[in-house]
DNA sequence: ACCTGAACACCGTTCAAGT
DNA sequence: ACCTGAACACCGTTCAAGT
């Protein structure tokens, strides 16, 4: 049952016992590619095995579980994100690092789905850090206290993380009788309970694939600090 | 294959043929006592049908699949939510209406789990969409066009997605060893490059279960508000 | 009109036995 | 020290046959 902060094959000192057939950094690579060609709802313990050419047991010698393999891969993937140029001011500074975060994570729809996991928020490692970093200390620049920074981090993750799932599943739906589904509310639409919603109706599906992200953190950064 | 929209019993006008064993409003309930006592990751088709007595295969025919049973379980759900009352100002209504579908959403996780499937949003039945109406409508008497209302509304509804989901899965959680996950983030810090993250990192578990939800709206609702 | 069992095509994970 | 097949305990869904 390994950890993920201490992969065996590094920590075997002696040469004895049978050979490993694969590797941490095999498995991350198998797992990417696997993901890449056929899609993340087809990333299986089973399926990444045949990809290796291994037995699928032979998995858990070097993964404690399938979570922990997603969190192995979230971690390496944040932690190779470019880090951006970094205006001053400090709530674009907040901006400008969200923005970075929010890219990564839409640009790897699976990783969404990672979001999810159990306390995932304290099983980043160091490297995957960097932007919590960035967010604290532009919060503080800007007037925060150290706890203040902290209830302006979460703000923007929470935003962030909805932003991220709600619109990596939103894209091209369609229902199982192969029409579209409306995002606009069209369907049994009570005109007069809802004479809003049916303002909007026509032109809510142009609207919703707008990218208003970087709007939004901007209006909540400056409206945080400003606050502080 | 049953559509949401049209039940079959309902729809059955003759009365001829073998009689029904159960029905949508049945299944419905089933599914929430399961819930209720069994726990949301216990729900599954199989086992609704042996909580109904009846066959899993018969769930076919009064719900298109498994997705289509949680939409039905979650528009239920919203829709039933007792109304707020609701302040004047525009932005604290905002607040207001935010509050209490968190507070919904919150109450019942597995409503988390819905949120997150293929296209959602456009299947909210006119009950549930209560909620959408009136922040639409508090939008634009705070000075909002109706195009600015839609965004404002999907920047609320990011944000509370991403708390429900975020939160949900962050509660006391306890890692393979039974020890409580720090979310401090203690684990091998780099102090000196995390330096911001070091300065919190023994608040930051209490930090986090702080509820700052309300104050995260107000914050966003009050900016946006301004800005439109 | 509605229900059913059998079957299909899968899952993640454990564990004793092997090299 | 590491690998493996068999097995366990499940999933969601389809479909021909039955009442």
């Amino acid at each position: 049952m390994p950890r993920s902060t201490t992969p065996k094959s590094a920590a075997a000192g002696g040469r004895t016992g049978r050979p490993p057939v694969t590797s941490r950094a095999r498995i991350l690579a198998a797992a990417r590619q696997l993901i890449d060609r056929d899609g993340w709802d087809k990333l299986t313990v089973r399926r990444l095995a045949v990809e290796l050419g291994i037995g699928s047991t032979t998995l858990y010698h070097h993964l404690r579980d399938k979570e922990d393999l997603l969190l192995l891969m979230l971690n390496e993937y944040v932690g190779q994100v470019p880090r951006p140029e970094l205006p001053t001011d400090p709530a674009e500074r907040i901006v400008t690092v969200a923005v970075a975060v929010r890219d990564l994570l839409a640009a790897w729809p699976w990783a969404a789905e990672v979001l999810t996991v159990d306390g995932f928020m304290g099983r980043f490692d160091d490297d995957a850090r960097w932007f919590v970093e960035e967010i604290l200390a532009a919060a503080v620049a800007g007037g925060c206290s150290h706890d203040q920074s902290v209830q302006v981090f979460r703000h923007i993750w929470y935003y962030t993380v909805g932003e991220v799932l709600v619109r990596s599943r939103s894209v091209g739906v369609r229902g199982p009788d192969g029409q579209p589904v409306d995002p606009a509310f069209r369907r049994s639409l009570d005109e007069s309970r809802l004479a809003h919603v049916a303002a909007v109706a026509d032109t809510w599906s142009v609207l919703a694939v707008e990218d208003t992200y970087a709007a939004g953190v901007r209006a909540f950064a400056h409206g945080m600090l400003v606050r502080a």
